[in-house]
DNA sequence: CAGAAGTCATTAGCGTGCTAATGAGACCGT
DNA sequence: ACGGTCTCATTAGCACGCTAATGACTTCTG
C-alpha cells in the first residue's frame, strides 16, 4: 500500500515538471503561478494577503522570494503602501497581465492531456479520492498513537 | 478543470509534509527516502546505480548531495571502489539499517491514514487513475502542435 | 506623549531537486 | 605506451518551499 505514495508523488512530479516547462514558455516559472493567479484577481496586493487568498498553502516569505524574482523578470512591481509603512502592495506589469490567458490555457491543456486516457467517471472518482484525502490530512494531523476523536 | 492540478499538488504537499515529519522521528529526512529503499535491497552501490534503481527518477547529482547530509547525519559511509577509482560505493550504517522497520511501518500507516475514507473501490480507481496519468505523461511529453503518434 | 506590544515584510538558513559544467579515472585505438 | 574518448562523481548555480529570526512601522496603553 505504500506503492501509493509513490503513484501520486510521481504523477505530482511529471506534472510540476510539465505544467514549469508550459509556463516557462511564457516567461513564467511555475512557483510564480499562485501570486499570479491572485493578483490577476485582484492586483496590488500584499504578500500577507496573496498568502491568505492563494488556492493553495503558501507561506509569505516564499512569496516575498517569487516576487523579488518575479520583480527582477519584469512581471510585478513593489511599492510601498502610503497609509501604513509596513505593507508593500505587489502591482502586475502589463507583461504579467498579457500572460494570464496563455497560461491558464496552457495548464487547461495540460490537465486535459493527462488524464486524456480517463473516463469521465474515472476523473469523478479521481477528484473526489483526492479531495476524501486531501480533507483527512487537513483535518488532523495525528497519526502516532491516539487515533481517536 | 484546472482544478484537478491543484488537488493533486496539494494532496501530495500534504503527504510530502506528514511523510517527512514521520520520518524525522527517526532521523530520516524525506529526500533521504529513495536512496535508502535501494540500499536496504543492495548495500554498497554507486550513486549512479542507485539513480537507476530507484522507484521514482531522480538525478544523480541529487543522489550525491543527499548522500553528503546523509554522511553527515552518520546514516552511510562512503568508499572508494578499489577496482575502479571512479567510483563512490554507499554503504548504510547500523543507524539506517535500524531504521527500515520504523520507517517502513510510518510511511505505511501514513498511506493507510490518508486513505482512511476511501472505499476498497475508492482506492481501486485511485491508483488506476494515478497509473494513467503516469503513463500518458511519461509516453510523450509533447503536447503543443502534433498531438498525433 | 512615550514605551510596550502587535503586525508587517524581509532575511537567514536549511532541505530538496534540477541542469550544466568540471575533473578524475578507465578504456580504446593506434 | 600514449592520446583521445568515455564514464563516473562531484561542484556550481538555480528554483522552490519551509521555519525561525530580524527589523521597520503602527497601535495601544499608561
Amino acid at each position: 500500500m505504500d506503492e501509493f505514495l509513490t503513484l501520486i508523488t510521481q504523477a505530482q512530479k511529471l506534472l510540476h515538471a510539465a505544467s514549469d516547462e508550459a509556463m516557462s514558455r511564457h516567461g513564467v516559472r511555475i512557483g510564480q503561478n499562485l501570486i499570479l493567479e491572485v493578483l490577476w484577481e485582484t492586483d496590488g496586493l500584499t504578500p500577507g494577503e496573496i498568502a491568505a487568498r492563494a488556492r493553495l498553502p503558501i507561506t509569505t516569505p516564499t512569496i516575498v522570494n517569487t516576487a523579488t524574482r518575479m520583480e527582477a523578470a519584469g512581471l510585478l512591481t513593489r511599492r510601498r503602501d502610503p497609509n501604513d509603512g509596513r505593507l508593500v502592495r505587489l502591482h502586475l506589469t502589463d507583461r504579467a497581465r498579457a500572460a494570464q490567458r496563455p497560461i491558464q490555457e496552457a495548464r487547461r491543456d495540460l490537465a486535459e492531456h493527462a488524464t486524456a486516457t480517463l473516463t469521465d467517471e474515472e476523473r469523478h472518482h479521481l477528484r473526489t479520492a483526492l479531495t476524501k484525502i486531501i480533507q483527512q490530512l487537513t483535518a488532523e494531523p495525528a497519526e502516532s498513537d491516539g487515533e481517536s476523536e
